[in-house]
DNA sequence: TCTGGGGTCCTAGGACCC
DNA sequence: TCTGGGGTCCTAGGACCC
């Protein structure tokens, strides 16, 4: 018996995360705003009636926003961190083999059936998520990941099929000479433009594109989609995450900074969110990253990045070495006069907290991590930043505009809904 | 004037070794 | 005159994803 994927996909997710404590915003256009207040990450389906295009900056699409009233909110990524925590709990209790892809999104492996109640136990999951959570989802299903993709996207936008679709085996190839190749997951633009040059535009001219061509030109990545669309399934279901590879901490500026002292703040914040996240992910990192930019969308000289990476002699977690390190390295990038609109912290070479191997000359400070253990215990039950460093700033100049957010209903006791 | 943030994987090329 | 070949490891950059 054979296995078939189907992918859930939560409609609009961070818009629907807002209306779901605002009942005002149903039936109005809304959009979210990326963190810096910077460009369009979400719209409800009035919004993209309206044409604000994903990705847009704000300034670029504000007099429309004006004009047509659309709700406008900054990202409240607690918010909707927490509603995901539900949808991807539930969905856990109504199937065994659950990937959560990312925060709006999992895949789901089961035994193949008939359509008919393929498509039963889809609607079942969509009721149960939109009742219980309140987030209406949407379900595709298909042979393959990359399949259930495409069927997961005609799910959400041929209404008639409210809100879950099965791919058909008669026919399919025709409704794939419907799809755009860049709709593809997994070509992105770039991808896009080479199998342009050679008459490849839709999933089906790929899914039937020569073999050869596509290893030399896509590589490796490219000829997998190919033989995903043809139904042989070479990206496989991952239920239990591996260990991550990185933490990266950084954020846009409000406005141009050139002092030096406040990059160190700045950075020093960075460092301490990520450092947060390194133990309570319980590891350790053994390498970290500084990276400077400039003006990241100047026509004369384009953008501009100095980064530089140290290994440390030995992995660490510790709030305090790492901001130390991180602001030496930052000192050695900084040019003076430069102007600044981003600075960031990436932490490399995680390993597992347990398996760290102490050195013989520097063994581990047992009330360093306990007093670590403290912060974290503190910042969680009073709010993050109750303490912190004090290389962290307070005047904070540099922050950045998030001028329209709504509150942390979920996850913050000062912020809970009020009935009145 | 104003353009997010956090990830992963793949590949080419250099350093190094025998 | 004529200057190997193959393997591994590491890194930076590219491309893509949400």
């Amino acid at each position: 018996m054979g296995r078939i994927f189907s992918l859930l996909d939560c409609n609009n997710f961070y818009v629907s995360c807002e209306r779901l404590f605002n009942p005002r915003l149903a039936d109005r256009p809304v959009v979210v705003l990326s963190n810096n207040d910077g460009c369009i990450i979400a719209r409800s389906n009035e919004a993209k009636k309206l044409g604000i295009g994903m990705g847009e900056p704000f300034f670029r699409c504000r007099r429309l926003i004006e004009a047509h009233r659309v709700e406008v909110f900054s990202s409240n990524f607690p918010l909707y961190g927490d509603i995901s925590r539900r949808v991807m709990e539930l969905l856990g209790q109504l199937e065994p083999e659950v990937e959560i892809y990312s925060i709006d999104e999992a895949f789901i492996r089961l035994p193949a059936s008939s359509p008919a109640k393929l498509l039963i136990n889809g609607r079942n999951i969509r009721d149960a998520i939109g009742r219980q959570v309140g987030i209406p989802v949407s379900i595709g299903f298909g042979p393959t990941k990359t399949l259930a993709k495409i069927a997961n996207r005609i799910a959400k936008k041929e209404t008639e099929h409210e809100g879950v679709f099965l791919l058909p085996e008669q026919g399919l190839d025709d409704l794939l000479a419907t799809v755009a190749v860049d709709d593809v997951w997994g070509i992105g633009p770039r991808s896009a433009a080479r199998l342009a040059t050679r008459g490849i535009h839709t999933a089906l001219a790929l899914k039937n594109a020569d073999d050869g061509w596509l290893r030399r030109h896509l590589g490796i990545t490219g000829l997998r989609v190919a033989m995903e669309l043809r139904g042989v399934s070479c990206l496989p279901l991952v239920s239990a995450p591996p260990a991550g590879k990185s933490i990266a901490s950084s954020r846009s500026f409000g406005r141009p900074v050139t002092a030096l002292a406040d990059l160190r703040e700045a950075l020093s914040s960075y460092v301490s969110l990520a450092a947060a996240k390194l133990r309570h992910q319980r590891q350790k990192t053994g390498a970290l990253q500084i990276y400077l930019a400039d003006n990241l969308f100047s026509a004369d000289h384009g953008r501009q990045v100095d980064g530089m990476a140290v290994n440390l002699t030995q992995p660490t977690s510790d709030t305090p070495e790492l901001i130390s390190r991180a602001a030496a390295v930052l000192e050695r990038l900084y040019r003076p006069g430069r102007s600044y609109r981003k600075v960031g912290v990436v932490l490399l070479d995680l390993s597992p907290a347990c398996q760290a191997q102490p050195s013989l000359f520097q063994p581990p400070l047992r009330e360093r991590e306990e007093l670590m253990g403290a912060l974290d215990r503190i910042n969680r039950r009073w709010g993050r930043d109750t303490i912190h460093s004090a290389a962290n700033g307070l005047a904070k100049n540099w922050k950045n505009k998030q001028s329209r957010k709504s509150p942390a209903y979920t996850t913050s006791w000062h912020e809970l809904p009020v009935v009145v």
